[in-house]
DNA sequence: TAATCAAATGACCGTCCGGTCAGTTGACTA
DNA sequence: TAGTCAACTGACCGGACGGTCATTTGATTA
């Protein structure tokens, strides 16, 4: 046989493999102990490694912490986005919104902004741009949507800033655990303060 | 003279000056670079003094962040709740919160949280619970005002909550850069979503 | 089985940083 | 002016960490 059969694909499986199994070990350190608190050691123990072999994957942590941060930031667009625009009546809509960022945020993704203290400047203010595109972005969607519902131009804007200024501090609110009760309810009551205060 | 005239008062006054120095110094060293990625040089540096004179007044990197966190927490409490329950017109005092955090949070305070990760496990969840005694207090405050506005219990304390995180998002988002129009619209605009989302 | 070599290893290196402390400074006293 | 001492200084220490690389391992091939 020859000696590359499909051998690039087997040995892009494991590749695979090995940067995913680094990857989750590195988000739980991360989580827990933060960038600069977390340890390459740590990292390769928690991924059953040696330190070296994570060198074999990612040149630096950093560029570990890339790759969870570009990761996250798709995941949160991909979740909330699609919400807003669904084909369902609004209060639905903003009930979805504000559940998938919630949830977003209870996984524990959002350790993309607690990090951004421990990088450098540069680094820093890359990863919250691309952040605070994601929530432009969710606005920009909702403003479309109100003016839809025969709101004017300025005050559709507004509001929709409010709304996504709303979700984000219910999902990190609740993700710290400065909200007690259950996702649920505080999902409905903003989605109801946001319904009544956003449309009347 | 006796050689105890006032002397404590003195020595006191110099202690004090030396101390705000080195707490303002560490603030700005923090909020730039965080907590691991401050060196005690450059704390000592930006107050003008060598790095030994820092340990004449405080005994730790952490004993500093200490005293900034209740500092911080303390001046959260006290500019937020009493507009709560100010005399005034329900929509002024929405106003007047959401005023008063987003105003805590564009000084820069909030390093209090984006320190967070850096902290080891103990002190942060300190830091973390004392926070959120802080927004706890405030949610507790809008629910009586909510009750008094005739909103049976259960709903006002759910609406407090929106209220609050609300708030809280604005002004973290806002911080962030993240918000991009007048401070004064956007604290219009979520004071009269929280008013027609809270009390119809 | 013997040869081959990519993958994995972990001891090691240079650097950096929090904290210490022996020495210096300068304001105040007698 | 000489003496005193608290405030201040910064060289230094011990330890930790990111990253390297010579060596080992084990799967694959011939």
């Amino acid at each position: 046989m020859s000696s590359i059969p499909n051998s690039a694909t087997k040995t892009d499986l494991v590749t695979a493999y090995r940067r995913d199994q680094i990857l989750q070990a590195a988000r739980g350190r991360f989580m827990a102990g933060g960038l600069k608190g977390t340890t390459m050691n740590q990292i390769a123990h928690a991924a059953g490694v040696a330190k070296g072999t994570v060198y074999t994957y990612f040149t630096s942590k950093d560029a570990i912490l890339n790759d969870l941060l570009s990761d996250d930031l798709g995941r949160l667009r991909e979740t909330t986005l699609p919400a807003i625009a669904a084909d369902e009546p609004l209060p639905d809509r903003l009930r979805a919104f504000f559940r998938a960022e919630v949830a977003f945020y209870e996984q524990g993704r959002d350790f993309i902004e607690l990090c951004q203290l421990e990088l450098g400047r540069e680094p820093r203010r890359k990863a919250r741009r691309q952040l605070g595109d994601v929530f432009a972005a969710q606005q920009a969607a909702w403003t479309v949507t109100l003016i839809g519902f025969g709101i004017p131009e300025d005050a559709a804007a507004r509001r929709a800033r409010a709304i996504v200024s709303l979700a984000y501090g219910l999902a990190v609110q609740r993700m710290r655990g400065w909200l007690d009760g259950d996702a649920e309810s505080d999902i409905e009551a903003a989605a109801r303060l946001a319904w009544k205060g956003a449309v009347s």
